[in-house]
DNA sequence: ATTATTTCATAGATTTTTCTGATTACTAAA
DNA sequence: TTTAGTAATCAGAAAAATCTATGAAATAAT
């Protein structure tokens, strides 16, 4: 049975008439007739009556037949239409992963310009450490992932988003409240506090400020489930220091007057935030347009990598 | 687009394997890689994200495409099985059409005999002229028809069932009643009482009986609308006398003693009852078995015609 | 009766499609 | 780096679909 062979028998059920089915359906009568013999063959089932010179007649059985071949002809269209709806790739769902010390400073103003820009893309969005999106993103369950280098896995395409510099927390009666700007090396005499060890961001801060974590005991300034937000607000209330990805602060933030933010002296330590997807995903458009929109949001001293 | 792409599309989905779905479908990879292209180029959509190594995804419209897909091969399933069910030419409508001097004799022992050896064999019957059911024959209307010879048209067949001979029938009180046999010239004599222009038998009477019509008006003794059951009651009123055809009379009729049943003087005239279809009509094997129920009904004083 | 016409079936040639086996390209793992 | 596994590609063979031309049957017209 062929598609082509049920548009023959429905041609013939309109038209009444071999040849003219034959020129509706753009062949030779000869290649319908065949065509339609065969399927009588397949099916051991006489769909028409002939008798030359007058017109066809549809047996009993032959016009269920044609039905049901309506119904799968149909069906069959739709197929067509549902491609030809979906091939948008700026289109349906797409799922986002973004690390748990990007999401809250990034999404709230990448989501909306996204609704703007591409008002077609479902979003949802998970947040996660980076080892739990890669999993998620190799297995098929995200589109892409928001991340932080390094990040070189097989399989994963990335493109920067843009460097993101560090700074320092710190609560505004602190003893360096005047300074300018602080060296890395400087925080080894502080009571520095981090978030957990799933959090890239816990050892990109590690590796920048030497010796940073050699002070007090290591448990007891690691928050282990903690967030960004808990520690800003255990800085607030003196506990100790911390170190923050810049877009975690707001610019012009008058409302946390608890807690001062200095920058690292320069070079200041940063971050290179990324997207990565994997490396045969097919809807690279929507890659790059979610990249381009996230180098148009707002973000507060970060720099665009191109 | 092609059932068999559909089909190697579905059994990519189920193996998420390019090589054991070609398995599962008795081809070669190449050929069902290939298909699988060729349908992702017709519907411009990429159904299949492939990662060598690493199992096969299925994109989202690449899902949706699928699930389609399983409608449409269900439906053409079901298409097949609709054309294996109806198969049987001794099942479904059979419209048979009978002409008014025969169908109140016949049908009420064919009927019962008929339901009984094709039960799957939906009679619908319909009672006429010879010209109508002619008509409603040619145009499909009707599967066969049941008329009486001559009948001879182009693109019919027949097949002849029973010879049926005339006989006389007389008021109790008639001069004929101690006649044996009577010879069909006799009639001329006799207020003869016949069917409108309309019945077939009317002309065979005429034909078998020399001037018959000679007599009286021969409107006063025609019944134009009529049947034979009215001409029958008439001949009881002693309005007259008629030919019947030996089947519209009950061979041990007691219940008719205001009528008397002669016989024709041998060679008694006589019709030749015939079943009628088109030349290429597909279900032969019904009208067959129609025939043979036929000719096993308990008729009167008639021949079967093998 | 004969001829012409209409209509579907058939035959042979041709083109197109499908299929296969071998090979290649690519990836990930050892 | 090598090895193994997977899908894509290629070339040639097989199968199919299609076309043109012709045939057969049944009317309709002459």
């Amino acid at each position: 049975m062929t598609l082509t062979e049920l548009r023959y028998i429905v041609a013939v059920s309109q038209k009444n008439h071999f040849g003219k089915a034959a020129q509706a359906c753009f062949v030779s009568q000869p290649t319908l007739s065949i065509a339609i013999k065969k399927l009588e063959e397949e099916l051991d089932v006489r769909l028409f009556e002939r008798s030359s010179k007058n017109e066809i007649r549809i047996t009993e059985i032959g016009q269920q037949v044609i039905n049901q071949a309506y119904i799968v002809l149909q069906q069959a269209q739709l197929l067509s239409e549902i491609a030809q709806q979906g091939k948008d790739p700026l289109s349906g769902q797409f799922k986002l992963g973004v690390i748990y010390t990007i999401g809250p400073y990034l999404l709230p103003s990448l989501i909306p310009l996204l609704t703007k820009t591409v008002p077609n893309l479902k979003l949802i969005i998970e947040e996660n450490f980076t080892a739990t999106l890669f999993q998620s993103l190799k297995q098929g369950a995200l589109d892409a992932i928001i991340i932080s280098y390094p990040f070189d896995e097989p399989g994963i395409e990335t493109a920067p988003l843009y460097e993101e510099p560090f700074i320092v927390a710190l609560p505004n009666n602190h003893a360096w409240k005047d300074r300018d700007a602080i060296p890395p090396e400087d925080l080894a005499s502080q009571d520095l506090m981090l978030l957990g060890s799933g959090h890239c961001f816990r050892e990109q801060v590690i590796k920048a400020c030497p010796n940073c974590m050699s002070g007090n005991s290591e448990l007891t300034r690691t928050l282990e489930g903690g967030s960004l937000e808990t520690i800003r607000h255990m800085v607030a209330a003196g506990t100790g220091i911390t170190v923050l990805p810049r877009t975690s602060v707001m610019h012009d933030s008058k409302n946390e007057s608890m807690i001062d933010i200095k920058p690292f002296k320069s070079p200041s330590p940063s971050r290179t935030v990324a997207i990565a997807w994997r490396k045969h995903y097919p809807r690279k458009e929507a890659i790059f347009t979610i990249r381009n929109t996230i180098q148009t949001c707002p973000l507060n001293g970060v720099e665009i990598i191109h």
